[in-house]
RNA sequence: GGGAGAGUUCCCGAGUGGCCAAAGGGGACAGACUGUAAAUCUGCUGGCAACGCCUUCGAUGGUUCGAAUCCAUCCUCUCCCA
């Protein structure tokens, strides 16, 4: 087998957390490694949704290509699923110009998805039986649908705490789809092996410097224009029933409402936003492969020189 | 200058003699995460050689078997009258 073996296809992945300096990395990462990026990223895929969601500027995508943003309105919604099929498209069509293929984003979900080769499984969703699960919680309280998991599942129902409805009632949802565990569809959703062989770089910037980064990035958003666009999130917030929960939107709505001062929502934003960074570096640390980077006290430059000096050697072997 | 009130653990804020290291909320920190994930949820938050001990409720000194809670003085703040 060895020598023949069908070659992973290598992949460079750039994550980490929000405002530690993503994308001007990967895009000097793509430059010297003659690559072409696919974000990872649940909210840039929208179109209009661009300060708040913190775009590459059209400048910075004319000089590399990028992937997967801006494919959607605001009204669509995206999954995990629809992710890891997409992106799956946009490497081949990279490598068949023989580019290489850089994935960059802070969606941890939608990376590991990707990463590690999850195929799921059509039967999982229905909507007409979503419907359905929602009637019953309505009907027979969240206890009661806990209730009906544990009875045929009963180790996943232990993981789930009664106060998390979004997970028990998906739980109940793929367990009336499919009729199998957690575990058992756990097993064929990663039945495939990854097709990718991953260099998994996370950014990291010290924790202070980071949230520091955070208010003075907030406070340019606003200065470009943030209001605006939260109105119009605002204004079609009964449709964007994903872009909505977007941070840097739904924070400046009691502000609309007249409830909150500019200021107070101001700040409720940037907390918002370093919890969201928080939660984002808790994902990536249980990332075993990840190889973290100190992103503080280099440029983009360096760092994306390291990265692809790292890089080359790991695709060489 | 006179009068009224307030000072509680990172913040706000309960607590008015023992069940108080002190409710509740916020923040911070830690964690979970397989089709909404920038979402959703959980834990934890004085110290320690820790089933017990030590330090804490503006400061100091008292009363009491025992105080965040009562008394005295002092300091700071708010409000009212001047």
């Amino acid at each position: 087998m060895a020598g023949y073996s069908a070659k992973k296809q290598p992949l460079l992945v750039i994550a980490g957390p929000t405002a530690s300096g993503k994308t001007a990395t990967a895009i000097e990462a793509a430059l010297l490694l003659d690559g072409e990026i696919v974000s990872a990223d649940s909210m840039q895929i929208y179109r209009g949704l661009n300060i708040g969601t913190a775009k590459p500027a059209m400048a910075e995508r004319a000089a590399v290509p990028h992937y997967l943003i801006d494919i959607l309105d605001p009204d669509a919604a995206y999954s995990a699923a629809d992710y890891v099929r997409d992106a799956n498209r946009a490497i081949d069509a990279i490598v068949a110009r023989g580019k290489q293929p850089i994935v960059c984003g802070g969606t941890g979900l939608y990376i590991d998805a990707l990463t590690s080769g999850l195929r799921f499984l059509q039967q999982e969703n229905n909507d007409a039986l979503r419907e359905q699960v929602r009637a019953d919680r309505e009907r027979l309280g969240v206890e009661a649908m806990l209730a009906e998991l544990a009875a045929a599942d009963p180790d996943y129902a232990r993981t789930l705490h009664i106060n998390n409805e979004k997970r028990i009632l998906r739980a109940v949802e793929k367990l009336r789809a499919t009729g199998l565990t957690q575990a058992q569809l756990a097993q064929r959703t990663r039945a495939e092996e990854s097709r990718f062989s991953c260099y998994y770089t996370v950014l990291s910037v010290e924790r202070a410097q980071l949230y520091a980064r955070i208010e003075q990035r907030v406070d340019a958003m606003l200065a470009a224009g943030l209001l605006e666009e939260a109105r119009y999130v605002y204004e079609n917030r009964a449709r964007f029933a994903t872009a909505r929960d977007a941070i840097g939107y739904k924070e400046f709505f009691p502000y609309f409402e007249g409830a909150q001062t500019l200021h107070s929502c101001t700040d409720a934003l940037k907390q918002a936003t370093r919890r969201y960074a928080k939660r984002q570096l808790t994902w990536f640390r249980r990332r075993e492969d990840a190889l973290w980077l100190d992103a503080a006290q280099r440029t983009p430059q360096q760092l994306a020189q390291t990265i692809a000096d790292g890089f080359c050697r790991f695709a060489q072997k």
